[in-house]
DNA sequence: CTGAAAGCGCTTACAG
DNA sequence: CTGAAAGCGCTTACAG
């Protein structure tokens, strides 16, 4: 048992046979004799030989590797929920498709430091963005100097580049859900509770509960701005609200965090939930049912988004092209009881 | 703009040198001429040209890649923060090193179908392994035939394979502190939760209360298994066992998702949280905070156990053996409002 | 049914 | 300081 690897010359000699007949064992290509094959196959087992993967992937061409991209600000980028399920979706697929998944994320500041994810060879890219628009731009710019298809997840805006589709979910949908259904049991004034740096999905959200409020003709909703989406920040920054001026109806949280800590801030403020006032969050993350009473929130699609977009860009590594270049899945209302039915 | 990748002969051509120049140029090995050099880096940037990684692996044998195996029968893996704060600490300090991660989730019963894991072409594997004893052998033997230094993430006992090492935290001495909190307040009869399937982190936190409850001559806690590890089946667990004997004093979740279960549960028989029965958990994971009485816990050491293994894989890289078999790292009582003080 | 040749894109000695 | 040759381990036409 020597440290060297076992090459498939080495199989080849030990068979009596040539490389390229082990290959066609192996690979189940060119007709060979059934005994020549299983005596291929022993010699394999005895070895212990497992083809190269790098060989492979240089003869050929393929990686059979997809590289997903995470550019966000806080180095703990998978503690989001939302991330980790579309980073599980993703694996769960291309696994079951014999492709691999490389991870990596990276700082927005840091993305200009080119050649952190240049040498990623992948077959395809998958990524999520943050920051503002012009930023967001340049990723993609730069994206697409890898020559390689890729997905864009929960991106609103279509880019320029052709070869990417980009993936997102309907938040817009989700935030009318919730409008309705508040506007449903008698709410009349709401305060939206959102964070500084507002990204595409939350500020979509916003514009969906606010769109029902406009066409029910009642008074738009206040919009509340938080310094991030911690737990402390939100419910700090509610109860500051709530000790300036006249509570709300509701309280729609940009997510199911944002949402707790609003609601700790109410009951710490004495009022009751949902008599007195309702609570809503967005994402319908585990711990939402922790939660006394459980919050009414929107089941997210993140698992699925991840699925699809395995999906999507395998599927565009068979044909030319993207089948579509913008795809939108839908969101559920998940009513707990911080609302009123 | 052909399609067709730029190569280093394409570069070689263009700058009117030879390939090995460029590398070397690139690569920042021989000397090469100042005024040559920068021509080769201006047509290096003009043709955008990236060099092969496959090839390189290939003439190298050498990947920059670490492979990451979990091994749970979860598809939804990612979703328990206690590997998604593994991985995030593996990641973030691989990326910093220049190296990737390749990330596969597999159940325990797809491990036997091999070739699931055999094509991760890596330099080096750290695993999270689940399942019995027998079965976690297996897998050892079964990582020890890639033929690649590898880490057991959270693995309590010691392989008999050579090339690699465990890394865990102190699961034992965290159930000794949650035990000395408890009896220095006055507890003296207490129930543990525990899943059916006991993993041995889990165990080693039980163990760990036990011997502190040993040490002071009180009777053993009574172990409460439950069928798995979600908030609603301990809490169906606990309010069952709540209905049908006396409550203990204490009740120890064999971490926070199960300790809240719990607490609920009490809440529900009546009881007040600390007053009537105190309840601890393990892990101090985000949601803990949210939940009314804040919970009192362990802190894990989850990020820096990912971290560790990658730095430990590194350097086994470098040198020819691992520097250690076994790390061990501590962790701490976080104190909550579910007991007394 | 089986094999000799060529080549994927690099880098490492080794010459000049 | 620079380059021609060889080879990493595969697979794809192409002959026999």
């Amino acid at each position: 048992m020597s440290d060297k690897p076992v090459t498939i010359k080495d199989v080849a000699r030990e068979a009596g046979v040539s490389a390229m007949t082990v290959s066609n064992v192996l690979n189940g290509r060119g007709r060979v004799a059934e005994t020549t094959a299983q005596n291929v196959r022993d010699v394999v087992e005895r070895l212990g030989y497992r083809p190269s993967v790098a060989a492979r992937r240089l003869r050929l061409s393929q990686q059979w590797t997809i590289g997903m991209l995470i550019v966000v600000e806080d180095p703990d980028f998978l503690s989001d929920p939302f991330i980790t399920a579309q980073v599980t979706g993703l694996t769960n697929y291309l696994t079951a498709h014999a492709y691999s998944l490389i991870l990596r994320g990276i700082k927005p500041s840091d993305f200009r430091t080119s050649g952190l994810f240049q040498d990623i060879e992948a077959d395809g890219m998958v990524a999520i963005l943050s920051g503002d628009e012009v930023q967001r731009k340049w990723f993609v710019s730069e994206l697409a100097t890898l020559r390689v298809p890729f997905v864009l997840l929960q991106e609103h805006q279509r880019p320029a580049h052709d070869d990417c589709t980009i993936i997102r979910q309907d938040d817009f949908d989700g935030g009318r859900q919730i409008a309705r259904h508040l506007i449903a049991n008698g709410t009349r004034t709401c305060w939206m509770l959102m964070p500084q740096t507002e990204w595409p999905a939350m500020r979509a959200r916003m514009e969906g509960v606010a769109s029902v409020w406009r066409e029910a003709g009642l008074p738009p909703p206040e919009v509340i701005r938080c310094a991030d989406e911690s737990f402390d920040v939100n419910y700090a920054e509610t109860l500051a609200a709530l000790r300036s001026r006249k509570a709300p109806d509701a309280i729609v949280g940009g997510n199911d965090q944002m949402a707790v800590g609003a609601m700790k801030a109410c009951i710490a403020h004495g009022l009751r939930v949902p008599e007195d006032i309702q609570i809503t969050g967005f994402n319908a993350f585990d711990f939402w049912r922790y939660v006394d009473p459980v919050l009414t929130t929107v089941r997210s699609a993140a698992h699925a988004l991840g699925e699809r977009a395995a999906a999507e860009l395998i599927a565009r590594l068979q044909a030319a092209t993207f089948s579509s270049h913008e795809i939108i899945l839908p969101v559920k209302l998940e009513p707990g009881a911080s609302t009123r039915s």
